[in-house]
Formats: C-alpha cells, structure tokens, sequence
DNA sequence: GCCATGAATGAATGGTCATTCATTGGTTGC
DNA sequence: GCAACCAATGAATGACCATTCATTCATGGC
C-alpha cells in the first residue's frame, strides 16, 4: 500500500515537509523490515517518491536513520517534559500517575515507533552514533523521575527508600514491558503490561498510586 | 586479534567441533559489529578458518545466526531449569535467590551473549523465525517462574497478590535491566541493575527476600 | 507567456557480500 | 605406503544496494 500513489503529478514542496514524509516512511519500514531491512528503494517507494530523494534531502541513508531515531525519542521526550514541567498537577501523585498513563498511551505503545526504539538499541553496542542518541534521552529522563519519586517518599518521610533505585527500576521496567508486549503480545498483552507497572508503583508508593486505576 | 592464528596447518576436525567453533566466533561479531555488521568473512576470520567453511557446516548464514541465538537461549534455559529443578534448595526463598543470583551472574550478564539476545529481539518483530526462537524460551520460563512466585504467595497466604502478573514484571525488568546496563553501564551500573532486580523481589514477597544481599 | 531556478526523477555506477565449487591436502583403513 | 575420502580453502560469481548526476518539469518572477 503505497501512499500518495494516487497523486499523479510531481510537486515541488518545502524541504521540511519531505524530510518528515521520508522519516514517516522510514519508520514504517524499519516496522516492517527491520533495521536491517531498510533500503533506500524501500523507504522512497513507501513514501511514494523516487529513489533519489532521500540523498537530495539527507545527505546518506545513515543520517536518514539517524533523524528517525530522533525524530521517535524527541516526541517521547517532549510528552514526558510536558507532564513533569506542568504547574496543573494536584499532587505528586497526580503526576506519577500521568508519567504511567503516558507510557502505555497508544500513541507511545505504537508498534511501528517502538519498532525503531528496539531496532536502534539492538545494535546500539556497536554503534556509538546510535548508543548516544539512546542514551541521551534516558539519562535526562531518568534524573527528572528521581526527582519526581524523591517528592513523593518525601511526602512519607521515607528516610529507608532509595528514589535513585526505584527510578532505574521504573524505567528498565517500562522498557522491558515494551519490548516484551511488542515482541509477542500473546505472552504480554498491553493490559497486563500496564497493570505490571501500575503493580511496581503501587508497592513502591503506597500512599500514592493504588493497585487498581 | 584473530585465535588460532598460531596454528599453521589445516587440520580436519569433526563437524561438532568446527560448528561449535563458528558460533563462538559469531557471537563475537554481533558483539563487535552488530547483527547488521556480521558477514561471513569476518566470522570466519574471527575464527581463524577459511571463508567457505561456514556454508559448508551450516548451510547458510540464515542458519548461522539462528543456531547462534538458539545456542545463546539454550544455555540461559539449561540454568535456569537447572534450578527450578533441583531438590536441593531448603525453601522457596533460597530458590527465589538463586533464580536472582543466576539472572545477574556474570556467565549470564556477559557482554557478547547480551548483544545477540537483544540483537536478535531489535529484529524479532519483523522475522517470525526469530521471533519465535525468542519467545520460545520466555514462555516456557515465565510459567515455571510464575508457579515459583505462587508457592511463595501460598507460604505467606496472600491471596490478594497476582503471581502471573508479579512474574511477568520480574521477566521484563530484568530483560531491561540487562538492556539498559548492556547499552550504557555508566548510567546502570551492574551491581545498580541487580539492586533493583532484588528491591523488586523483595517488596513482592517479604516474608522471603531481605532487601539486602 | 516565457524564462530561470531548483525540486524531483531514475538509469547507471561501483562497492559489498553471500554463495559456489574446483582444487588442495590431511586423514583413515588396508 | 598408498589410495580413497572428505574437510578445508579462497578465487570467482552474481545479487543487492547506496549513491551519483544528467535530465525532466513544476513553480514563481517578470
């Protein structure tokens, strides 16, 4: 199913709108293929444009990949910044409840985003282009939950709980719910996903988060 | 730095061997290079052999590969049957700790056979042959470890607790523990990783685990 | 309407890599 | 020792793919 196949005509338009057509493309092609599988015919021909297009726009197929792995972190990181910089939440609780909801929201469970999210990782040992770009979005992310979860035992006055370890937990977690509910949601489905981590939150901060939503 | 380079002549060895050989020197390339990264010939330079050797014991690089995961997979469910399986542990607690002490052990929590595993789970969603090799060996070991969990809720007569669901979020955090210290141990440390992996453990069942080694 | 500009195209190029197979030579049984 | 066998080798082959660039054509200024 190609897009825009219907559109017969060639148009010229804005560099920015093909680079997001080709990085759209380019997702849904890591999704399908694997990184592994992604050609430049592929992408192009998903994206309904010719082979040459992508090397007019980006330089090489390295950077292609290269600005789809960011393109899929940076709108993670943007949803979580949203809900940790807002000034509309009640209570510390509100917001861990928000950052849960938020992980297991569709649009960041989307298979063909998280697709990328794992193909990178896979082969981020490897490559330290890809290890940075993974790395960078969780180490910011990883000290503002610390934050977040140090408020809330705060809250307790819980001298014993360890913010720094919950927090690290909480997010290999998150990524390993994920990488097991995409890999084979009959073992994992998302529901129970979810309640999985609603359970870690729950017995980490009792007074907080409740066992059931 | 190539093995075996010191040993001049050809010699013919048996199948068993020479195969065993090329799936150490593959789990070495996707380590060093990525999944994407290996080719034949840096495989069998890795292990010192001809180019041709291996289509000649495998039949394609196809069949390498999987025998490498499977290889891989294989060895982490032989210990850890080993352990649900023996009569020798005193409790329930002290097989608890050893599927603990097992999953964080440095056999298992090796570099090399990481990056295979989540090599090949980067690409499972796209490659039903991998994916199934990858599921294979979790859904067999996540029955076996929720039974374990349920006799330890048993114990302790709780039934408000969820064995299945506590299980499934054991199998995931340690899957991304082992990915985010695998990716930037600076960030999770090893002994960070098994800290978690045991907080976890031991707020489900506190009657069994002490939060402290 | 016409031209200049530059976006878009896709055939052609060159490089990489899995696979093949004729040849080499170690090994075994006699 | 010798022949038959078969593991091992690596040059050659063909397939696939990123990248290039001469050409095509939509667009906007005049």
């Amino acid at each position: 199913m190609v897009s825009k196949a219907a559109n017969k005509t060639r148009r010229a338009l804005p560099k920015e709108v093909r680079k997001e057509q080709l990085i759209q493309a380019t997702i849904k092609c890591i999704a399908k293929h694997g990184l592994s599988g992604v050609t430049m015919a592929r992408v192009t021909q998903e994206a309904g444009l010719s082979l040459g297009i992508a090397n007019l726009h980006f330089e090489s197929k390295e950077k292609l990949l290269l600005e789809t792995l960011q393109s899929v972190t940076a709108e993670y990181a943007a949803g979580q910044t949203a809900i940790l910089d807002s000034d509309d939440f009640p209570s510390t609780a509100a917001r861990i409840e928000a950052i849960l909801a938020f992980d297991f929201n569709p649009t960041v469970t989307d298979k063909n985003k998280l697709a990328v999210w794992f193909g990178f990782l896979g082969e981020a040992k490897s490559r330290p282009t890809y290890q940075r770009a993974c790395s960078r979005q969780d180490s910011a992310s990883e000290a503002r939950i610390t934050a977040l979860f140090q408020s809330a035992l705060d809250e307790t006055r819980d001298k014993h709980a360890d913010a720094g370890l919950i927090a690290a937990g909480y997010i290999a977690l998150v990524d390993g719910l994920w990488l097991n509910a995409l890999v084979d949601p009959r073992r994992l489905p998302w529901k129970k996903a979810y309640r999985a981590a609603r359970h870690y939150l729950a017995t980490a901060f009792p007074q907080h988060i409740d066992l059931d939503a």
